[in-house]
DNA sequence: ACCTGAACACCGTTCAAGT
DNA sequence: ACCTGAACACCGTTCAAGT
């Protein structure tokens, strides 16, 4: 006779991710996640196939996240914003998606508003180098915020609006 | 009878290092470390207090070499360059790096050189917010490329000498 | 078919005993 | 004073046995 599921995969990456907000990275123990969706370790093993495809899952999780936050973006100010806002709430998700291992797709999806914007700035043929600059400048931030990398004083949401405005100049045809 | 030092905390800081950019972080055991410089592993504690403090130590250590190569820098595009080379060098080291845990004195030291370039572009004023534009660009470009973030196509030698003319030219008076 | 207790391997860390 | 073997706690993972 099977036993109806106690848990489903869903359930599984969604406690991952809040165990791994709550307590960092090493305090994400498959016992800790198994606790929190009321089942015994070994059976987390069902649905995932290791601790490492588990992260992975929930690095696909928060660039979908990424993805829905930054789809109703209609300016780079928007995209930054809401970036920086994600960062700010998930800092453990974020970091997770710079750790690699995120899937193609849900990367595309993410980039597809800085493509688009991009490319109204400063036409197709640099659309994508465009794109870069400012995601590369937008993670860089956030990554080196989070890290408390900032340490020369200075006020940090004035130091995001300076690098805002400059890219947004920089990307501005005159 | 005291016996002589068998190894010294330099030593175990380069082990880790050069074990960490061979294995990875989870293959950075105090284990291999301990055969790396041939003690077993209980002796290590005899230098540090325990994995993550060695971990941090070699966080310092990169930190430092970033602040030694970038030394000489005369230009936004020597910074850049030399920055990228290194994280091409030691990508390991490079990520340790934007996990946190570097010492205030050698990020300060590390980012005397785009401070002074920057400060000679856009004035003292806005010395700080400038640097901290073109480091934050150059370390989430440089974290995407080594993260695989970058799944688009395009040239990323290509995209990186753009980024890099684009803020130089925003940074440059007219 | 999913779930579990028991077991195993591996790793970080401590400590008493050596030199 | 540093070094070591032995021991312990903790974690990831497997597996046979339950339902």
């Amino acid at each position: 006779m099977p036993t109806p599921d106690r848990t489903s995969l869903e359930e599984i990456v969604a406690a991952a991710w809040a165990v791994l907000e709550a307590e960092g990275l090493a305090g994400l123990t498959m016992q800790a996640v198994a606790v929190k969706v009321g089942v015994r370790a070994p059976s987390l093993y069902k649905r995932v196939r290791d601790r490492d495809a588990l992260l992975a899952l929930v690095a696909v999780a928060a660039v979908d996240e990424v993805a829905r936050r930054l789809e109703p973006a209609a300016t780079l100010a928007d995209i930054a914003h809401a970036y920086r806002a994600f960062a700010h709430e998930r800092p453990q998700g974020f970091r997770l998606i710079q750790s690699g291992g995120a899937d193609p797709a849900s990367l595309a999806r993410a980039s597809e508003p800085v493509l688009r914007i991009a490319g109204d700035l400063v036409g197709p043929g640099d659309a994508l180098e465009a794109a870069r600059l400012v995601t590369a400048w937008a993670t860089g931030f956030l990554t080196m915020e989070l890290a408390g990398a900032f340490r020369l004083g200075g006020d940090l949401d004035e130091a995001f609006e300076y690098g805002l405005a400059r890219l947004t100049a920089a990307l501005t045809p005159a």
